[in-house]
DNA sequence: TCTGGGGTCCTAGGACCC
DNA sequence: TCTGGGGTCCTAGGACCC
């Protein structure tokens, strides 16, 4: 009854610090970050010294002072990345992507036409270094969970194979942080409670650990441990939250400041859900202070929107309201907002509607013509790319403290 | 000299309904 | 006059992932 290890996990080593090393020769070798004010990613020479992301560059070059920053290129880190993940797909459809440079396939399908898994891997790893000069390493084992801690523990530049037979010897010897959900904070909690290993914490009580991390992680970890994962590979997964956001550094908390910030912010959200036609219903923004501390406020609006101006006028709303809420805060460092509650693909028009229902803003909206407007700017930026043509206090206020076409890399629907 | 930007999921308390 | 329990939705915050 026991199934083959037929999940891979496929991860493109050090990626953007690789990309950069690879279009430039001089780079090669040599400790090197992508990034500008902080780390984005930096090459194994620089992680020998330390350096990681995220980490402002100060403390990277105090730790390696001959420490290489280059600006990204983004398309490139694009096309490659998505290259690398299409030679995944010449083995097998059951692909899922979860990031720009990782992706598990399913290759249980596939063995007839193209040998064991684990020959599939070891072509993958040659095929992407032949063909994009790039070093990807890849985990092989029956579950999701286990095969991407395979491909960390690969790495670098290594296939790993994890046989069912000895799978929970193979886990019970290594550190609960390689754990999928383990993070600082649960792993500092752990280790107070004697758990440093992913054996120890096999052991231990279903309640002891569900007091310890909550119902949910307590109970999830411990089936993990036991490499009890029934998550299959997920071809297609529908975004829940749509959302950007942006650092300032550190300014007064006035409207001169955060009225442009979120306006740009309002702009690309709203493009998005209109693109993917998923007008939202719940906005969330988040204000990050001057101590890093920081606090949302949400609402849900009693109809979907995707017209820019209205999700521009019920961020400031929500930003208002919370900085009245927190008159002691003088400045603020971040601001953020997120779409979410995001419909069903409908054709159908934004209606004028209430924005609350206690009448504490006028009751109606010019939504059709907002939707109109917003329409004619999409089609325009299709043609003549983002910048053609936008609100002139987000297009002005330009200080942007990183690169649009980053921004766009994070996006997740990939 | 404090640290980007895009996401997912979970928890806890309160409102509200039956 | 005081009382139960369950379910759902919403908000705020937090941990985690890349």
């Amino acid at each position: 009854m026991q199934t083959a290890a037929a999940i891979l996990h496929a991860d493109l080593d050090a990626f953007y610090a690789s990309v950069e090393q690879l279009l430039d020769p001089s780079l090669r070798g040599k400790p090197i970050a992508v990034g500008g004010g902080i780390v984005l990613a930096a090459s194994y020479e620089a992680k020998a010294f330390g350096v990681r992301s995220p980490m402002p560059a100060w403390q990277a070059r105090k730790l390696c002072p001959e420490l290489t920053f280059v600006g990204g290129h983004f398309g490139e880190y694009q096309r490659l990345g998505d290259a690398a993940i299409d030679v995944l797909r010449d083995y097998t459809p059951e692909v899922e992507r979860i990031s720009i440079d990782e992706a598990f396939a399913d290759v249980a399908g596939s063995t007839r036409l193209f040998g064991e898994p684990a020959a599939i891997a070891q072509t993958v790893r040659a095929r992407v270094r032949a063909e994009l000069g790039l070093a990807i390493s890849i985990g092989v084992a029956r579950t999701k969970h286990l095969a991407k801690i395979a491909s960390q523990v690969a790495k670098p530049d290594g296939l790993l194979v994890v046989d069912p037979a000895t799978e929970v010897e193979f886990l019970h010897g290594l550190p609960v942080e390689l754990m999928w959900g383990v993070g600082p904070v649960t792993k500092e909690r752990l280790a107070r409670a004697g758990v440093t290993t992913i054996g120890q914490l096999a052991v231990r009580s279903p309640e002891s650990m569900e007091k310890l991390l909550g119902r949910a992680a307590g109970q999830k970890l411990l089936g993990l441990s036991w490499n009890r994962d029934v998550r299959e590979v997920q071809t297609h997964r529908r975004a829940r939250t749509i959302g950007a956001q942006s650092a300032l550094g550190r300014q007064p908390a006035t409207e001169r400041v955060f009225r442009p910030a979120l306006q740009h912010l309002a702009e690309r959200i709203a493009s998005r859900l209109r693109a993917k036609d998923r007008p939202c219903r719940t906005v969330t923004v988040r204000v990050r202070f001057a101590d890093l501390r920081s606090v949302t406020r949400a609402v849900t609006l009693g109809a979907p929107i995707s017209a820019t101006a209205t999700l521009t006028e019920v961020a400031l709303d929500l930003v208002r309201g919370l900085l009245r809420d927190h008159p002691e805060e003088r400045s603020i460092s971040l601001v953020a907002i997120s779409a979410s509650h995001l419909g069903q693909s409908t054709l159908q028009l934004e209606l004028p509607f209430k924005l609350r229902d206690d009448g504490g803003r006028p009751g109606t909206r010019k939504g059709v013509a907002r939707e109109r407007a917003d329409r004619a700017v999409d089609a325009i930026r299709a043609r003549f790319g983002w910048d053609a043509v936008g609100y002139a206090s987000a297009t002005a206020g330009g200080a942007r403290s990183v690169p649009d076409a980053f921004r766009s890399l994070a996006e997740k629907d990939l």
